[in-house]
DNA sequence: TCCAGTTGTGTTATGCTATAACGTATGGCA
DNA sequence: TGCCATACGTTATAGCATAACACAACTGGA
């Protein structure tokens, strides 16, 4: 789905960027970890440790609310700006989105209450269009 | 810190809540377990099971970046609506706060897309005016 | 009164998430 | 060559959350 390259991804990282991205939703360490049991990886520090880099390149988020990474869906683009997703609880399926006028309104609360920010999360939980037809 | 009282709140609810309205920031459940020893509690689900009762009745909120839970600082007051916290990574101070235009933005973006939120988290982590002071 | 349903409780065991601590290997560079 | 930084592999452990079972207390109606 996502531009998989990236400048000198090792190669335990680029196993876990792969997995994330052609994983339908939002997967776990550990879910990654037995996807990529047949490439070597046999403990969590293998996966962890790829994640972190894959964070700090900005090519993968972190879920807080669920406990899960997802392959960022724009790389390139978004930046080190705020990100807001929008995770549907029936099918997992995560959108992101920015809002300049969001990232703002909770930048001068920052600043108005002299708070450092350095890591802003804004995660909506529920059901996408497609679950939110189904249900009851 | 804030009302302690409740329509029937059972002995555990009110113990587990007195425990987070007495801390000085955030608590683990196992932090709130360990408080609470000399009261009889013994096991992490009494802790849990105090606490959904707790969430549910609006009293207390989850931090999810930090898998933590902190009382309430306005019952009674900001009802149901989306809430953002502050919380400062040094001292573990916590500030909620609500913006009616954020909350708006985010809903607005959800009916654009048909997608039917359950619940939506905003936190910010960084620095409180003291820590950020202190910082090198 | 008795029964059934609901809610709270206590306990044990288990599962999921994340990191500590150790040692090894590799590549760049003075 | 020696040094440093980074990545890697492995074992063990820490931290967060729930499943499953059993029992007690209350509530409302037959
Ligand atoms: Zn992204
Ligand atoms: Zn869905
Ligand atoms: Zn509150
Ligand atoms: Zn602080």
């Amino acid at each position: 789905m996502t531009a998989l390259s990236h400048p000198d991804l090792t190669r335990n990282q680029a196993l876990v960027l792969k997995a994330l991205d052609s994983a339908e939703g939002p997967l776990g360490a550990y879910a990654i970890l037995d996807a990529l049991r047949d490439k070597g990886f046999r403990a969590p520090l293998q996966v962890y440790r790829a994640l972190d880099k894959l964070l700090e390149f900005g090519l993968v988020h972190r879920l807080e609310s669920i406990n899960a990474f997802v392959a960022c869906a724009h790389p390139e683009c978004h930046a080190h700006s705020t990100i807001a997703f929008a995770i549907c609880e029936k099918c997992g399926k995560v959108s992101e989105f920015g809002d300049k006028e969001v990232e703002g309104r909770l930048e001068s609360w920052a600043r108005a209450h002299n708070f450092k920010a350095s890591k802003t999360t804004i995660e909506i939980r529920g059901r996408c269009e497609k679950c939110a037809e189904e249900a009851a």
